[in-house]
DNA sequence: TATGAATGAGTGTTCATTCAT
DNA sequence: GATGAATGAACACTCATTCAT
């Protein structure tokens, strides 16, 4: 019998591969090996489920954003580690893929408790760019454009890889859509691109 | 009563909105005043609708870039000009909406012909990112990354119109999230900001 | 542009092959190679046309079978022509498996105006048995008890050669399931068995 | 609620009236005062039902041809104790009409595993008539034709009831068409009338 | 606390039929 | 006469949810 913890990672695999709407109740149940009435009484209905887990995923992040608040002084590598904190968890993909779903569903299903946790994310990544401005060592720029490019290019390359890997067989040998870095590498790729465009010379 | 591209447009405004799973083929005709079983007659299952509708998005897009590629010679102009299409058309949330819904779902209902046209939007910008590196204006930079960015920016900017609003208000006044720049202006600064850290001093 | 006739039979095939719910208007026009709605123009709707189905093919039956009465004086060979006429038409299968699937039916969709002919084909085997007795050479037999031996005997033979050749395949080699009489031998056939039980000694 | 078993007969009663294709799954769960999906839930869908109701029908007229096997030892008695099986039994009408459906649908939806049932049940008859032969009672027929004229026969007299009537209304008094054998009795006499022609002088 | 069983309200799809030309 | 297009009314099937135990 899984614990309620066990029970909200398998929705969230549910939710993360197949979204909202595409996600059975059936189907996660039977993953987690309960019944489906069990599902209900431990948990509540399909909506208290994705709310679960939505709480869950984005408390885990938030979590973790923190923790790298206080362990990393310098503004340039906050910015690095917040990109492979973005992709680089537990459970890397359900975090990107669920985010990008609901920014498609335009925040439909988004329980207004989360809301504040994503404002504290932003809020996090724009202190830091606050504090890399007082240093003098950013230019001024937009925080909430420079977190949609670091979150929109690594949330996109995390969950991408199935389509990536289509198109590249479609591809010419020797383009650049053969290349398989680690999400790790990669947002710290993005991070630096960034950073680039960023830093004061 | 309806030309078929108006109802595959009603269809795009409704996969957009709700996802393959979430849209309602009852919905969609009823929106677009036929009855359902005239939809199965011109465009087929619902399906056959989605990928009537990616082609049909997909294709005005790609159109779109193939004419600025011969607009435009600059590399950075050309950089610009394609973080603008991908938000800059008759129909800008559908393609970024559907677009960042496909790659959470894996491409699971992207039909076999669309992907070289995927596959042609990214040599496309491999080519000019090519072009600027060979001009030696750029820095070296991975072409596949760097379509990560910006499509991944302009995408997420384009499509959480809706988040973005929501946790505005939960925001302290004068934050960064009080923006509402216009799409274009915003894909323009995306770019802007990618280019200064490509450019090479 | 196929005749009405030619219509007729191919109908008749949709209606032996798929009896009348299965069938498919649609299917019908298609394999005639007409539009549907000349269909209803020249024809009717489903039930007219199964009408015609059912009138044009029993009263070829019955032409034939009057036609057998008037050539055809000795009682014995009366029924053994009976038996192959029930089978071997310009459409055998035709007959045998509409008029099974009717039966099946309870004449559900049987127009009023067939039945006579039906009740004709009995009275014409009756008449012959009649007649046998009448001279003699034959047992006094409930005609109409023969009249379901010969026609269920003939029917099942004509029409379950798809069943008869699955079910050969599990069972052992040898067995009588491996024969593969022409329909107009088995017919012969099974009248002479029927026979031996009739005939006077 | 209605048992499984209650569920598939109140099924077999729809197939046997309306066929495969004219039988409604709504009609089925009304007639069973169940809701639909119940019907889903318990059984499947309407191919599961479908092979369901044939299995427990084939199933269960097996068991007593087996039965009878046993308990009769002259080849005689078992012709026709086979003929009034066939009839005779909880369903009678299900049994013989459902079986000339799949004999007119060339068994399109007989499941695989109720043809070694059928196989099963011409081998008995078959192992009867050999049995007559080998003790020089019987002159040696093709098993098949006398399986196809017993079940033939029998198959139509107990299925052809609503058509005999309609045609008995259009003949003269006094025809053939006018009797009213029980099914039990007419399948005796059948078995009988086909002894006579088989039966060694 | 847990669950097998049941179900109302959809959900995509098909079909016989009709209509405008 | 003939037909491409359109549709109301089913139709098989599914799904989130609840209930009895």
């Amino acid at each position: 019998m899984p614990s309620n913890d066990e029970l909200l990672d398998i929705a969230a695999q549910a939710f993360a591969d197949r979204g909202y709407a595409g996600a059975r109740v059936d189907e996660i149940a039977k993953a987690a090996g309960v019944n489906k009435a069990t599902l209900y009484y431990r948990i509540g209905d399909k909506d208290a489920l994705y709310s679960a887990v939505l709480k869950r995923i984005f408390s885990a992040k938030i979590v973790r954003m923190d923790a790298m608040l206080e362990a990393v002084e310098d503004a340039e590598q906050r910015l690095v580690t917040f990109a492979t904190i973005l992709v680089d968890s537990e459970h890397p993909q359900h975090f990107t893929t669920i985010m990008l779903r609901e920014i498609a569903d335009g925040g439909r299903n988004l329980p207004d408790d989360v809301l504040p946790l994503m404002a504290r994310t932003i809020g996090t990544l724009e202190k830091t760019i606050a504090q890399g401005v007082a240093e003098e060592r950013f230019n001024p720029v937009n925080p909430f454009l420079l977190h949609m490019m670091l979150v929109g290019a690594c949330a996109l390359y995390a969950a991408n890889g199935p389509i990536r890997r289509r198109v590249a067989k479609l591809a010419p040998k020797g383009t650049s859509l053969n290349i398989d870095l680690s999400l790790h590498n990669a947002a710290e790729a993005i991070a630096n691109i960034l950073l680039d465009g960023v830093r004061k010379q």
